[in-house]
DNA sequence: ACTTGACCTTCCCATCATTGGAAGGACTAA
DNA sequence: TTAGTCCTTCCAATGATGGGAAGGTCAAGT
């Protein structure tokens, strides 16, 4: 199987492919004579498992441990169910941040009557020096919405 | 005032400010005869408003947008409530997201055991063929946690 | 006057995951 | 043979930020 094919039945794009293996996420894999990578059923499965837990928000380094736990057959689960339970902590700090900057903008939208008049408590607020801090503090994980990288 | 204490002034860093500058969120600054930018109480302010609007997750974008409503003194309100509904739509959507990754990790960590035995619902899950899909497809706009930019 | 140390300048690099593209080789079907 | 699709590697950009080097400037203390 081609990258390209190893690709679509994976849901790893090519490019992601190629990238994952240059970082050694992936291992090298047989190449032909022309040098095209040559993928088999079980690589397949692996990018799927590694799709799959990027979906759920893992960071492609905690992807390597959980790679490397699913491939030990001895491994403890209580060493898989420490890896996911931090990663719920992290989600969960950031939906709290979230939900915050959330209902600070509702709040401040709903006391703006938006129309046609410069009036704006949006404004007021962002602009406002005494009051100097708003209810959010972004911790130094995530970023503005709208950019950042993903899947 | 120097860049050192507009930073301090404002909670941008230096860093920020300068970088700022140079994609045209504020405007060049004077410079004294050797070069060293000059900040007035008015740049001050300025920054303080952006870095709110960061806190509240807003991307520079979009606060080169409020930047300028708020210098406009003849604008509409509903045009910088437009720029805040959205985003609190983007946040809640993001919210939706992490909240998902959040409970199906949650409910998988429920069901291993976490002892010394390999048996482990949460590997077992990402390695299933079966499934195809967790119940999280993030959409383009956010990555991993844990490593993106900030602030 | 000279030194020290704190500040400033510009420039480059790294982050993280991902996409895009260019230039060129390989394969396949007509 | 040729067209078209696939593959290869390499380089660049994304967004917001931090880190650091190399060198200039300033103010205070000796």
């Amino acid at each position: 199987m081609n990258i390209g094919q190893a690709a679509q039945a994976s849901g790893v794009s090519a490019k992601m492919i190629r990238y994952y293996e240059s970082i050694g996420l992936i291992p090298k894999t047989v190449r032909t004579e022309a040098g095209y990578r040559v993928y088999s059923d079980r690589d397949v499965h692996t990018l799927r498992f590694i799709r799959r837990a990027r979906d759920l928000g893992f960071s492609v380094e905690q992807i390597a441990d959980l790679v490397s736990l699913w491939q030990d057959r001895e491994r403890a689960s209580k060493d898989v169910k420490a890896i996911a339970l931090e990663h719920v902590t992290v989600l969960e700090r950031k939906i709290r941040e979230l939900q915050e900057m959330a209902s600070t903008l509702t709040h401040l939208a709903r006391n703006c009557h938006g129309d046609t008049r410069p009036h704006c408590p949006i404004i007021e607020e962002l602009a406002n020096d005494e009051a100097g801090h708003l209810h959010v503090k972004p911790d130094a994980k995530f970023g503005a919405l709208g950019k950042a990288p993903v899947r």
